[in-house]
DNA sequence: ATTGACCCTGTAGTGGCTACAGGGTCTAGG
DNA sequence: CCTAGACCCTGTAGCCACTACAGGGTCAAT
């Protein structure tokens, strides 16, 4: 119940690194916490909670001013939350032209991975990158 | 016929910025190209097909490294081209593996756009991030 | 008293560009 | 011949989100 806890111990419970925490500290992602006389970090409850949004958000694919909204917006209860709701749309979307985009990329090199025998003059690889025929043997 | 350009013409023609261009000089990527008595750079068809060989390879998703070694198999014809095989399949896979992650992220974040009209306080999107029991409404 | 795990600050590095600042050069029009 | 404006040069710093030190201090157990 003391709910005090240094920063490794944060840092395996919430499942972020030490450095990163710091981090998130410096750029003002997360409170300066309690110090102790020796100048230890010390964090509570509300901290690792919301460690774990901020982890939750990043693994999310949301970026830290992203994140940084999201706190702001779940810190204001009675605001309505179009704003998040838009982020996440946004991000979305995001997400949707990434995989199309990664589709193609996967469909070309698909198509291109099957010559291991033969010599670098021939290799359909090396001629797709210098943009040479391919004729599609 | 003159096959001559400057930095300028070089980037129009290969769709590469003048920065990018210059940067690729100074990491090694690029050979640095005749100079004018001005200390102006030109280039020769061969320095456009190079470039244009490391455009490609950037769009089809490899590093910078990688882009490297696939300049090299180019050159050597000889050579048999196993190695890009290798640098393609693998990056096939790391494709493969970035599409699963994102269809993942996609379902996730489809489930939480939904809640426009809510306060923040009952919003599934600041539930989810904070960890919330989130019982499917 | 010592060991070793932990913590601190501050700085620099990663990848792959991109954006200046502060200058020099070249060319077309007047 | 002069000038405006487009182009080029070097060198450095910024971007994102960390990550990795270096060089020190603290704490708990033995």
């Amino acid at each position: 119940m003391a709910s005090s806890r240094t920063i490794g111990a944060l840092s395996r419970e919430a499942g972020v690194g030490i450095e990163t925490i710091r981090y998130y500290e410096r750029i003002g992602l997360l409170p300066p916490p309690r110090r102790a006389e020796s100048g230890y970090r010390h964090y509570n409850d509300d901290d690792i909670g919301r460690l774990r949004f901020v982890k939750r958000g990043r693994e999310l694919g949301f970026s830290i001013d992203e994140i940084r909204t999201l706190l702001q917006l779940a810190a204001q209860p009675e605001q309505p939350c179009a704003e998040a709701d838009r982020l996440v749309r946004e991000h979305l979307a995001e997400v949707e032209q990434r995989i199309a985009d990664l589709s193609r990329l996967h469909a070309e090199l698909a198509g291109l991975a099957c010559c291991s025998e033969r010599r670098a003059s021939d290799c359909r690889i090396i001629e797709a990158l210098a943009g040479a025929p391919l004729p599609h043997a």
